[in-house]
DNA sequence: ACGGCATACTTTGCAAGGCAAAGTATGCAA
DNA sequence: TTGCATACTTTGCCTTGCAAAGTATGCCGT
């Protein structure tokens, strides 16, 4: 199932930082990625890919080197900053809460999570 | 914690449509329950949430009643359409999945919901 | 050699919607 | 009558998703 639009503005931007928080990673390698890996729940195509990582990139909280990889190719190989590390801090607390507001409102299933979880 | 713009995208008609899913409320006590019942993470001020109930209200998805209420003062009550139930329902699908999602990809905690809780 | 396909990145233009700020109207209490 | 809480409305800016189209290149089959 592929989110709509709205929802991708929150999810888009957490996801890919949140991907290049545990290596570096290029521009369409991040397309297949986050769609196999959210099981297509973040299908989004190379033209909403690519702008996000020039915002991202605009706004320092990634770095990008551009490089010939083993098959040939050149690549843009993206990074997280420093900044890019706090900012992945904060967008994760943030989806915490606002799960945790969705599941107050009965829009999620699923238990409270226990306050010691949110440590 | 009051979530950011963009998050307030995705979050803020589902988590207005789950509201009144459970009676007819009036745009003031919409914006006072969505602060207080979420702990301030939904706390969208007058001029995001009456242009979005208008949106709403465009798209059919719920309806209005000007009356008096019991104070004297004048109140303009909303209430779910069928069309509304409809997409609160595809909503709460869109949220179930955008949040295993983002469990999936170590943005937020918690172990996977059972398969059986998703029905 | 060359046509087709997958890889890889870029740009344009439109549509949607959050929200600060400012404004309108009214009931009630000091 | 002054002030505050209640209740709703509107304007304008700004950000961003994304369809569509384009550019460039390496590899494989014939």
């Amino acid at each position: 199932m592929r989110i709509e639009r709205e929802l991708m503005r929150g999810a888009g931007p957490v996801a890919v930082l949140s991907l290049l928080g545990k290596g570096e990673m290029y521009g369409y390698e991040l397309v297949e990625a986050l769609d196999r890996r959210t099981d297509g729940v973040l299908d989004m195509g190379q033209s909403t890919l690519y702008p996000l990582l020039y915002n991202l990139e605009a706004k320092g909280l990634i770095e990008s080197d551009r490089r010939v990889a083993e098959n040939g190719r050149e690549r843009k190989y993206y990074r997280l900053t420093s900044d890019g590390r706090t900012r992945l801090a904060a967008d994760r607390a943030q989806w915490q809460a606002v799960t945790e507001a969705m599941r107050s409102l009965g829009v999620i299933a699923g238990r409270l999570a226990p306050a010691w979880r949110l440590a």
